[in-house]
DNA sequence: AGCACGCCGACT
DNA sequence: GTCGGCGTGCTC
C-alpha cells in the first residue's frame, strides 16, 4: 500500500525518505537523502532523481521514515533533487487518492498525471518570450530624426502601430534582426517585457468580454441554485434536453467563480474539444484560457500546467487526462456530457475523470456540475438519493420541438446499403423538400460481414472468436482484433453458393448506395476515416451549416456537439447492437447515443423526424424509449439492475487476465477464486466472487482472456477483497506466465 | 515496466 | 565460434 498520510510540511533531517518510482509494482521504496537538501526542508512532493536497478529514474518523495525494512547496505543515496518546492499539494493528494481507488502503482499514477518534460526531469518551468514595444519617447520620434538608421526607423514605425508591442520572433519574421532591436533600445525608444507563452494576459477589470445572454426561467433557477453553493462542496447533475442551454448556465456560473478570484476546470468529452467550443469561453471571458488537448506537443502541455498551477490560468479546458492538472485557486469543476465514455480511462492506470472530479471537488470544497441530456445511471441514482443536486432544464431553446421517433420495422424488407424501402422513401420526400437529411450508424457492436445467403455461413477469424468485417477499400475481409486479412471469396466455403451478401451495413456501403438513389444530392461522410485530417471534420460541418440539400452520413462523431439546423430527418440504420449485448450497460449506452443523435434535428419551423430502423420493433427498451423519452427508459434500466444486482446498485471491480496458454491461465483463476471466496467467507466479507469466465473476446491475438468478476455492496468490502487477490496473483507463480489487470468500476465488460 | 542474466538455435 | 531469441528474476 502507498504511503497515506504522510508530512506535507517540511521534515527536518530524515533518515530515509520513501520514493514512489515510475514502475508498475506497488510499492514504494527507501532511499538514503544524500548530499543535497531541499532549500525549505524535506517536503513530500518533491522530484528526485534515483538509481532503480540499473537506470536512473525520476521519482517523487512520498513520505519519511526513521527506518527502513531494507537493510542498510542495500540503501541508495538520492541522486539529485529536482525541485527545491515540491509539485502542488492538492495534485499530489488526487494522485494518492487515485493510486489506492484504482489499486494501482503510486509512481506509475503520479508518472501519468503529469507532463512529459516533468517526469523526464526538466524544471517546473513554462517558457516566456520578448515583447518589445515603443516606449513615449519612440512614439514621438520621427523616422526623420533617425537619419541614415532606415532599417531601425522602419522598425520603430512598425511597433508604433503595434499599441501592445510585437513579440520577438514576428519582429524578426519580419526580416528585421536584434542590432536594430538593440540600436532603437540604446536610445531609449523601445522596451521590452517577458510575457509566458501560456496564459499570459493579466488584463484586471471585468471578466466578462461580452456580454450574457438571457436565460430562461429554468436556466435561471438552476443558476440561482449553483450559486448557493459556491463556497462549499455542491455536486449538482444538470439534467437538460439537448438544445437547453447547458453551456450559457456553466458560461455564467464560470462567471461568478472568475469574480471571486478562482479558476474553473472544464472537461469536456474527446471529440467534443474543438475550436468553436474553445472559441466560446474565449470570446466571452478576458480572462486566460487554456486548453489541454491531444495537440499539444510536449513544451505547450508543461506551460499549461504550470500556468494553471501558477494560477495565471483562470479557465482550464481539457479531456480526460485534465482532471490531472494542478489548480492555484480551484473554483468550480464542470464536466460536460458526464455520460461520456471517453471519461474513463481502458489502459493502464483505469481512471474514470467524472469520479475522481467530484472527490476532487470534494476535497477543495468547491461546487461540480455534470451535465447531461441523457446522465449515466450511476449519476442517475446519486440525484435520486439526493447525493448530487437535480437539476433540470427540459425547454428547448427557441422553443424547438423534440423531434418524433419512430420504429422502422426491418424484418422481410428488401434492405439497400442497409436502409428499408420506408426509409429510402421517407429521404426522397425531406430531399425533394430541400432539406437535409442525416443517416447515423451506430458502428457500437456492429460491423459488416460477409455471410452466405443459402446455407447462413459467416466469415470468422481463424484466430480469434470474432467476426471478420467486410472492406470495401481495399476489398478484404479484416479481422478488427488481430488484423488478419483475407482476400473475400467468390463463393460460400461451406456450400460453395455464389450468393454471398454483406450482412449489416458500414458507412462505405451506405454511402454508396445512397449516391446511386440520389445522383444530384451531395453524401457527405463523416467517420473517423474520412476526418482524419485535422481540418477535414469542419469543412464538412461548413458546408452543411450552409443549409444547402444534402446527405450526412456518419458514426458517433455525428452525435456529440454539433447541432444541424437544417436536417429535417435522421435515420438510424440499425438500432439493435444494443439490445441483444453481452454488456449490460449496451442499452443504456444505445439509448442515450439515440437520444443525442435525434437532438442534432430540427428547429422551430421544421421540427425534425428520426426513424429507427430495427429487426426487433417490440423490443420493451426501445418503444420505452421512442414513446416515454430516455428518462422514462432510465428509470425502467435502473429497475432492472437492481434486480439483477448489478451497478450502479452494486460496485464492480473485474480482474482481467491474458496468456498464450490457456488451460495454465484457466487454473490459475480458478485457484485465485477458489482461495479468495474462502478468504471471504473467513472474513465474513459480503463480495460476490464470479468466475473465471471467459472474456466476452475470449481469443484475439493468439492470447487467451479470462476473468473474474467481484462485486459488493460496499466498496470498502470490495477494495479488501481486490488487494487480497491481488497479492495473491502477484506471489502466485503462474502469475509470471500470465498478465493481469485490475480495472476498478469496470465501463465495458470486454 | 525496464533491464539484466542465461541458456539454446542459425549465421557472418 | 558469435548474434539474438525470450524465459526468469529483481528493482530500495
Amino acid at each position: 500500500m502507498p504511503p497515506d498520510q504522510a508530512p506535507d510540511s517540511p521534515t527536518a533531517d530524515p533518515a530515509i525518505v520513501v520514493v514512489a518510482v515510475p514502475t508498475p509494482l506497488r510499492r514504494c521504496f527507501d532511499y538514503l537523502p544524500g548530499n543535497e537538501q531541499p532549500a525549505g526542508g524535506w517536503c513530500c512532493g518533491v522530484r528526485v532523481r534515483v538509481t532503480l536497478g540499473r537506470r536512473q529514474v525520476v521519482g517523487i518523495v512520498v513520505d519519511f521514515r526513521a527506518h527502513s525494512d531494507v537493510e542498510r547496505h542495500r540503501l541508495k543515496p538520492i541522486e539529485a533533487l529536482l525541485d527545491q518546492t515540491p509539485l502542488p499539494a492538492d495534485w499530489l493528494w488526487l494522485c494518492r487518492f487515485t493510486a489506492r481507488y484504482y489499486q494501482h502503482s503510486l509512481g506509475d499514477t503520479l508518472a501519468n498525471a503529469m507532463p512529459v518534460l516533468l517526469r523526464q526531469g526538466r524544471p517546473l518551468e513554462a517558457r516566456t518570450r520578448t515583447r518589445w514595444f515603443a516606449t513615449e519617447q519612440g512614439l514621438a520620434t520621427t523616422a526623420e530624426q533617425l537619419g541614415r538608421a532606415r532599417r531601425q526607423a522602419e522598425l520603430l514605425g512598425v511597433l508604433s502601430q503595434h499599441r501592445h508591442g510585437l513579440v520577438a520572433s514576428a519582429i524578426t519574421a519580419q526580416g528585421f534582426d536584434q542590432a536594430q532591436l538593440r540600436g532603437l533600445h540604446d536610445k531609449g525608444l523601445i522596451d521590452s517585457t517577458r510575457e509566458w507563452l501560456a496564459a499570459p494576459e493579466r488584463r484586471s477589470g471585468p471578466v466578462l468580454a461580452e456580454p450574457s445572454l438571457t436565460l430562461n426561467h429554468e436556466q435561471s433557477a438552476a443558476l440561482a441554485a449553483m450559486h448557493e453553493g459556491l463556497d462549499r462542496f455542491h455536486p449538482v447533475l444538470l439534467h437538460g434536453v439537448t438544445g437547453s442551454g447547458k453551456t450559457e448556465v456553466y458560461l455564467q456560473l464560470i462567471e461568478a467563480v472568475l469574480d471571486r478570484g478562482r479558476q474553473a476546470l472544464i472537461l469536456v468529452p474527446e471529440i467534443a474539444l474543438t475550436p468553436q467550443t474553445l472559441e466560446r469561453f474565449r470570446r466571452r471571458f478576458s480572462v486566460a484560457v487554456v486548453a489541454l488537448h491531444s495537440g499539444l506537443n510536449d513544451n505547450e502541455r508543461l506551460d499549461a500546467w504550470e500556468a494553471a498551477r501558477a494560477g495565471r490560468a483562470r479557465i482550464i479546458i481539457g479531456t480526460r487526462s485534465a482532471i490531472f492538472t494542478p489548480l492555484a485557486a480551484p473554483g468550480v469543476i464542470i464536466i460536460d456530457e458526464e455520460h461520456d465514455s471517453s471519461f474513463k480511462q481502458h489502459e493502464g492506470l483505469r481512471y474514470h475523470a467524472r469520479d475522481l472530479a467530484v472527490v476532487r471537488a470534494q476535497h477543495h470544497a468547491i461546487p461540480i456540475v455534470m451535465g447531461s441530456a441523457t446522465p449515466a445511471l450511476e449519476t442517475l441514482r446519486h440525484a435520486h438519493q439526493g447525493v448530487y443536486r437535480h437539476l433540470r432544464l427540459t425547454q428547448r431553446a427557441g422553443h424547438a420541438r423534440p423531434a418524433d421517433m419512430r420504429l422502422v420495422d426491418l424484418r422481410g424488407r428488401p434492405l439497400r446499403g442497409g436502409l428499408g424501402p420506408q426509409a429510402m422513401k421517407a429521404i426522397g420526400e425531406q430531399l425533394d423538400a430541400g432539406r437535409q437529411v442525416l443517416i447515423f450508424i451506430n458502428r457500437r457492436g456492429f460491423a459488416p460481414s460477409l455471410s452466405c445467403h443459402e446455407c447462413g455461413w459467416i466469415g470468422e477469424c481463424r484466430h480469434c472468436d470474432a467476426r471478420l468485417t467486410l472492406h470495401r477499400q481495399p476489398h478484404q475481409l479484416i479481422c478488427h482484433h488481430c488484423d488478419t486479412r483475407l482476400p473475400v471469396p467468390d463463393a460460400c466455403p461451406s456450400c460453395g453458393s455464389a450468393d454471398l451478401r454483406p450482412q449489416g451495413a458500414g458507412t462505405e456501403r451506405t454511402e454508396e448506395t445512397l449516391s446511386e438513389a440520389f445522383p444530384d444530392t451531395p453524401v457527405l461522410r463523416v467517420d473517423r476515416d474520412t476526418t482524419r485530417r485535422r481540418d477535414a471534420l469542419e469543412q464538412t460541418l461548413t458546408r452543411v451549416r450552409r443549409g444547402e440539400p444534402c446527405l450526412l452520413v456518419g458514426t458517433q462523431m455525428l452525435a456529440k456537439g454539433h447541432h444541424f439546423p437544417h436536417v429535417t430527418l435522421v435515420v438510424v440504420v440499425n438500432a439493435d447492437g444494443g439490445l441483444y449485448s453481452a454488456d449490460f450497460r449496451a442499452m443504456e449506452h444505445s439509448a442515450a447515443l439515440l437520444t443525442q443523435v435525434a437532438g442534432r434535428a430540427g428547429r422551430a419551423s421544421h421540427p425534425g423526424q428520426v426513424l429507427i430502423q430495427t429487426h426487433h420493433p417490440d423490443d420493451p427498451g426501445l418503444r420505452l424509449l421512442i414513446e416515454q423519452g430516455f428518462d422514462a427508459l432510465a428509470e425502467q434500466l435502473l429497475e432492472e439492475r437492481r434486480m439483477a444486482r448489478l451497478p450502479p446498485w452494486r460496485h464492480m471491480v473485474l480482474i482481467r487476465a491474458e496468456g498464450q496458454d490457456a488451460s495454465m491461465l484457466h487454473s490459475v483463476l480458478e485457484e485465485g477464486g477458489n482461495a479468495l471466496r474462502v478468504w471471504l467467507g473467513e472474513q465474513g466479507l459480503a463480495v460476490d466472487c464470479l468466475g473465471p469466465v471467459p472474456a466476452p473476446m475470449e481469443r484475439r491475438q493468439t492470447r487467451w482472456h479470462v476473468q473474474l468478476m467481484l462485486s459488493a455492496e460496499r466498496r470498502s468490502a470490495l477494495h479488501r477483497a481486490t488487494a487480497w487477490l491481488d497479492e495473491w496473483l502477484a506471489a502466485h507463480p503462474g502469475s509470471r506466465r500470465l498478465r493481469y489487470s485490475v480495472d476498478v468500476d469496470p465501463q465495458e465488460m470486454t
